[in-house]
DNA sequence: CTGAAAGCGCTTACAG
DNA sequence: CTGAAAGCGCTTACAG
């Protein structure tokens, strides 16, 4: 017995009219439509006697439109991406829109995959954190006026709309204060990813290091596939501990900073006496460790309503304007960074 | 100009057969409904070339169905709702279903909206983490023979499919281990909801406390609630760490544990010598901490997996068998427990 | 102020 | 072995 449906027609037959009339009265344009009082009055009372619930499908069908907003995120288990998630959510509700979401896992296979099934299920706008070599595939839902915003990073030469922090200036911040606190071998520990949100922080590492005359070694830096991070990244972060003895380490994610955490507890170090470090993202192990560590954090409520905002107003509007946002990071400063 | 869509109707004119054949076809029904390979042939070789793409709401229309789960979490943000939606979603894909996320905030108003939101939505299978006094609709889901499984928690005298931990256990077994480190004075940190999970654990408490003639302290018991909690917790725990000044704390979930070692930490006292500590929950803050943090991990991996396989066993067959599941917990010990 | 009718793109019982 | 036709539940241009 699964729920007997009322339709429009179901509502129009009862009251003896259309169902023309019916659906101008349920979707608001009584006025528009100079419907008479009276029979909206009846149409709207006994929808809501018998619980009247428009096919989402149907309408669908009719209109083009779902409703719906596609969320391809990095990862969702990931802190930074699942409040991400959370305030996008929230945040789309307002508007009258759902989520759906799905993870790269940095994997362009993938997410070429996700981009094909959310256009299937016809979502009305994307949000997208794009993997490496998804051009073609952006340049399409351009080309095709479909609503798009990236999130976190984005892709040079597309004009497309994006909101993400500033890696650049973040990192550079990060850096100036490890030189600040007096360290000078200072390594980076990042992905091998060459997005753009890694190549702004790998950036501002470098410039920071060179506006105080410190040259940069490249053998301090290590890069570290997304894929099997988690299991390898603390014995390649201990390997570069041991041979080049940096006196801190910048951390380029969240994960990162955790797997170095991990490598360092493992060859017995002290944060900050034996290495201090400092990390991008804000996470609750970076708070409540001892000591606390440094970190850049991104302003994820921020970045989340104005990417929703964004594409509502993208998908609410004939033409698109692009729109592109950079907001400011903070520094945290905790004692993972002092100078002992 | 959004996509040129190509129909059934467009591959069937350029063939001159019927739409019926095509979708026949299409639907792999070739054998079934007797279709000569020639044709057959003609038609998949088309829709290829024509990059065809069946109209998801047109079909889900016709058929009722949306191939998509609907799938209800406490706070997607949560460390272990992150994980439960990434396997989820990773499993459901298998089965060719999409995955629709929200989150209750564990707030019975919001569960109740998103829940009428998913029926309108027209999802095939529910995952539903319950809040309080969710029980009539979950009922009214029932009736109306649509698949339900819930997950994390169930509901008492409900004839539902359920995946949990074992709650009761898991925490027996964290008591067990404090008191096996000689600890007495055992606090029990939770919310203030009576939810199974919770009521569980807390019992799980109860009996390894009686099973050593340790008797009950309610004065040693805290509880608070979900909203706000991250903002009040830590308090309430420097309170009772103040007032009681119990040996060891048992905290029941992981973000209550994260708050009670941020409490921990504003006291200025050391973990384990002044104040020794257990959490339900895997977390990278237990794991990473220093000391380490002696919890219980749930087996998300497992739990996420069972989940998808019975509700997609309970959307093919008509009759659905009812399947409760209850997974063991494991304790992992380390340094935050430990006797000094 | 209101209605008859077409059509969105599928699936499927029925007929041959 | 294949097709004509109905219908899922809406929305909307058109007509009066």
């Amino acid at each position: 017995m699964p729920p007997k449906k009322i339709s429009i027609r179901d509502i129009a037959r009862q009251l003896g009219v259309s169902s023309t009339t019916v659906s101008f009265v349920l979707n608001g344009k009584q006025k528009e439509k100079r419907i008479s009082d009276k029979v909206a009055k009846s149409v709207t009372d006994l929808a809501r006697k018998l619980k009247y619930e428009p096919n989402h499908m149907a309408r669908g069908l009719r209109t083009g439109k779902t409703k719906t907003i596609g969320l391809i995120v990095e990862d969702i288990s990931n802190h930074f991406f699942a409040h991400i998630a959370k305030v996008v959510e929230r945040r789309a509700l307002k508007y009258g829109y759902r989520v759906l979401y799905c993870s790269t896992e940095d994997n362009a296979k993938k997410a070429k995959e996700l981009l094909h099934m959310l256009k299937y299920r016809q979502v009305d706008g994307f949000i997208i954190t794009p993997t490496a070599s998804l051009e073609k595939e952006i340049s399409l839902l351009l080309d095709e006026h479909r609503p798009v915003v990236l999130i976190d990073r984005y892709l040079p030469g597309l004009p497309v709309s994006y909101v993400i922090a500033d890696n650049f200036t973040g990192a550079y911040q990060a850096v100036l204060h490890l030189i600040g606190e007096g360290y000078r071998k200072i390594g980076f520990v990042t992905t091998t990813s060459s997005q753009m949100q890694m190549k702004s922080r790998f950036e501002g590492y470098k410039q920071a290091l060179s506006d105080h005359r410190i040259s940069y070694e490249p053998a301090l830096v290590l890069k570290i596939p997304f894929s099997g991070a988690r299991s390898n990244a603390p014995g390649g972060i201990m390997e570069l501990l041991n041979k080049q003895t940096p006196e801190a380490l910048f951390f380029a994610t969240n994960y990162l900073g955790i797997c170095g955490i991990e490598g360092i507890k493992k060859l017995g170090m002290k944060i900050p006496s034996s290495i201090a470090i400092a990390s991008f993202d804000e996470h609750d192990l970076f708070r409540l460790h001892d000591p606390g560590i440094t970190c850049i954090a991104q302003p994820i409520e921020e970045i989340a309503r104005n990417v929703v905002d964004i594409l509502v107003a993208e998908m609410q509007s004939e033409k698109s304007p692009v729109t592109q946002m950079i907001l400011p990071s903070q520094l945290i400063i905790r004692g993972s960074s002092e100078r002992k």
